[in-house]
DNA sequence: CATATGACGACAA
DNA sequence: ATTGTCGCCATAT
């Protein structure tokens, strides 16, 4: 079989790990990287979310800056398809921030345990 | 191999 | 609250 290059399968743990940020609430590229394993690895989340292949439909609006920063330039196109995406779930964005310690995801172990995504250690 | 570049983060002024 | 610097790390050139 085509081996996945380990580049391949740090960008699925990424993705999957961005799918199970439930709709509401946001988490920050650095958070999602310490939760797939990947300490220091937040600017590798921008790289995998950069390279999402067409017609996904992953809740990318869902990350932001640990700042509760959009991470887009203000005014830009995906700045605004962010803004737009969050507000249809209830996430108030204002001066391009969100207010982390209101929608900031907040996993307990059960639920870190028990998504599959956590399957990353049994080799 | 040397630099430059990011959908980042932490911290000092 | 803002801004600049530096650390990080995979890619691109």
């Amino acid at each position: 079989m085509t081996e996945k290059s380990p580049m391949q399968k740090r960008n699925e743990r990424i993705w999957q790990t961005v799918s199970d940020i439930p709709q509401g609430n946001v988490a920050s590229y650095g958070q999602i990287a310490a939760i797939a394993g990947i300490p220091r690895g937040a600017r590798q989340v921008g790289y995998a979310l950069r390279q999402l292949p067409r017609g996904h439909t992953l809740p990318w609006h869902r990350v932001i800056t640990s700042s509760g920063r959009i991470a887009f330039a203000a005014g830009s196109r995906p700045y605004k398809e962010q803004v737009k995406r969050l507000k249809m779930e209830d996430v108030t964005v204002q001066g391009g921030k969100v207010d982390m310690r209101k929608y900031r995801w907040q996993p307990d172990l059960d639920e870190l345990l028990w998504k599959p995504s956590a399957a990353w250690d049994q080799r």
